[in-house]
RNA sequence: CGGGGCGUAGCGUAGUGGCUAGCGCGCUUGCUUUGGGAGCAAGAGAUCGAGAGUUCGAGUCUCUCCGCCCCGACCA
């Protein structure tokens, strides 16, 4: 039993000054967390029970898919990561440390070498895969911008998993055990969350899918259609092939356009010179990147922005990519500025990419590779080829789904959780092979799966909290029931006692606010502050024998005799779960 | 790393180069009060982020450093 009386806890009537996101404001004020530096808190009694609580799903769940358990330490030496290749990659990303003698050593920030070496260290057939193995571990990434409370910290808790398979039929098994595992646990965390595909990235690999919890100041954005429920990262969001119908345009024709440098100056000018009618998605932009050092031309139509980051992801390998700027434009003469065109990208050496809007035999309008020219007619095929299509434009709310065609929304969300098929990279670079039943070696294939256990805290309070305060799932409040005593007389306190003691003898975890001292305001405001589910006053309604009942996320109260409290609080924890949490 | 902002008591904050750095919350003691962050009275609590400088005099002006927040870049 929590008595308030005593719990070690101190109630802030003001946000902190340096919080700006709900999460961290409440659980700031509410006397769950503190800061300690920047990205990194401490948690308080009230906060290590959330915590705990959500550890406890992730791991009964966990375990109950059948993967077992392991701990690795979070202070590690560099080899391994040497040998990936990552002591070097992961840059200042990294927290680094020597020892008295030197040796270099890091705090780890993901786990993949130590579970490879791990499995490598034990097992080598066949006969023992598929197996699935997870730790929950504090990770440390020297974040360039910690922000958002404990949304994004330098410090954090994450459940990594990482099945081990012979064959990619194994691989897609065990993902869709963790897939599953980890639908029943945020399920249990009362979590909203969309299943949305995403991109390996950096890591390689095939299949990726991250879940996010919606919410406003969330990071991450993603794509939703509403219609038939296809959800994407954007920067695994697709395009729906483009028809091309319609004759054959006429040949290139080159116009004299002054002054026509942006998008928008050329469409008057093409309404003057041809009449009214044409619209900046007749024109096309060439936009010209610098990837790892080389000039690539990217072409979108010109009522779209490139989003380089989307650009970055589709670009297999290219690990740093920017748009041109001044002096690169002075180092490539031929490339003039607001009137490139894709028709010379041979000519020049340039590589072309084209988003999959600018299809195979659609014509536009686009800069003729002189100053103060542009072409109309320029047609994808006959006058100009690419070396690939990738997805490159902006993603917009109301674009097509690339399954049903239907306007998409746009939406942000945290990420709690990732699962990808990792494939082979870590077991090739550390060599773990099984030996198969032919007795050949095999490198085996590796799935990889996180849940941030910590950030799960913040993100539940982000989705769940009104004006008031924290509203908390009863699978993870600090208690499920918060029961206030007021009045100056010992009755309520003595009969707020006895309720209190049978309720945890139904196996019911009770917060008791027994400070004689404090005013019922301040109490009350004390317990939707914290956000336990039910709150139960002991106080005037005594006189009739009542005690009030009030469920903290819809605000309903009712009296009841006290008599049937027990009873009555009990079935309302057993078997009303989804309408109070 | 670029841009912006901020560092004054546990928290939130005021402070015009000039007397003993002020207020609210919280804390302590006493009395009163007890269904919506109570009232009265008396207290404790600050090397004003650090260092250097200008000045008769610096929380206030200058410089350097440190820390923190926001936007961007970045981010299994």
């Amino acid at each position: 039993m929590l008595r308030m009386s005593s719990l070690f806890l101190r109630t802030l009537r003001d946000d902190p000054a340096d919080a700006e996101v709900a999460s961290h404001k409440l659980l700031v004020r509410a006397g769950y967390v503190r800061r300690i530096a920047a990205g990194v808190y401490s948690w308080l009694p009230l906060g290590y029970i959330i915590y705990r609580n959500i550890e406890r799903v992730v791991r009964e769940e966990m375990d109950a898919a059948g993967f077992q358990e392991v701990h690795f330490p979070a202070l590690l030496p560099k080899e391994p990561y040497e040998r990936t290749n990552r002591w070097a990659e992961y840059g200042p990303d990294l927290f680094r440390l020597q020892d008295r003698k030197g040796g270099d050593y890091l705090l780890g920030p993901t786990h993949e070498e130590m579970f490879t070496l791990m499995v490598k260290g034990e097992y080598s057939s066949y006969k023992d895969l598929p197996l699935s193995i997870y730790q929950i571990q504090t990770k440390y990434r020297d974040e360039p911008r910690p922000r958002s409370g404990i949304i994004r910290g330098r410090e954090f808790v994450m459940k990594d998993s990482y099945s081990f398979d012979v064959d990619d039929a194994g691989l897609e098994v065990s993902y869709e055990k963790h897939r599953q595992a980890y639908i029943k646990t945020f399920d249990r965390l009362g979590l909203k969350y969309n299943i949305v595909k995403a991109m390996s990235g950096a890591m390689g690999g095939s299949r990726s899918e991250e879940f996010l919890a919606p919410c406003p100041t969330g990071e991450d954005t993603y794509v939703l259609c509403e219609k038939c429920g296809y959800a994407a990262n954007v920067e695994a969001m697709t395009t729906p092939d483009v028809k091309v119908e319609g004759a054959t345009p006429p040949a290139i024709e080159v116009l004299d356009t002054p002054n026509t440098p942006t998008i928008d100056s050329l469409v008057d000018v093409m309404n003057a010179k041809f009449g009214p009618g044409h619209k900046a998605s007749d024109t096309l932009k060439n936009i010209l990147l610098i990837a790892d050092g080389e000039a690539i031309s990217v072409l979108v139509p010109g009522d779209r922005e490139v989003d380089v980051k989307r650009v970055q992801a589709n670009l297999a390998g290219v690990k740093e990519l920017r748009l041109f700027e001044e002096e690169d434009f002075a180092k490539r003469k031929e490339l003039v500025k607001g009137y490139v065109g894709p028709q010379d990208a041979k000519r020049f050496g340039l590589k072309l990419y084209a988003d999959p809007r600018v299809a195979v035999g659609t014509h536009w309008i686009t800069g003729a590779n002189q100053l103060n020219k542009h072409a109309r007619y320029v047609t994808h095929g006959r006058d100009f080829t690419v070396d690939g299509f990738i997805e490159a434009v902006e993603v917009r709310a109301g674009d097509a789904c690339p399954q049903c065609q239907s306007p998409v929304i746009i939406d942000r969300a945290i990420e709690i959780g990732h699962i990808f098929q990792l494939g082979r990279k870590y077991a090739q670079a550390l060599d773990l092979t099984v030996l198969d039943a032919d007795g050949k070696s095999q490198v085996v294939t590796m799935g990889s799966y996180g849940i941030g256990v910590s950030r799960a805290v913040a993100a539940v309070a982000e989705q769940s909290h009104d004006e008031l305060g924290l509203v908390w799932p009863l699978e993870i409040a600090p208690a499920k029931v918060h029961i206030v005593a007021t009045g100056k007389d010992d009755l309520p306190f003595d009969t707020a006692e006895k309720l209190a003691s049978s309720l945890e003898a139904n196996g019911i975890t009770v917060m008791l606010d027994d400070r004689r001292e404090a005013s019922p305001g301040v109490k009350f405001k004390d317990a939707e502050l914290i956000g336990n589910p039910i709150i139960v006053i002991v106080g005037k309604a005594l006189a009739d024998g009542k005690v009030e009942v009030r469920i903290r996320k819809t605000g309903e109260k009712r009296e009841i005799a006290l008599s049937d409290a027990l009873t009555e609080i009990s079935s309302l924890v057993r078997s009303h779960k989804n309408s109070i949490a």
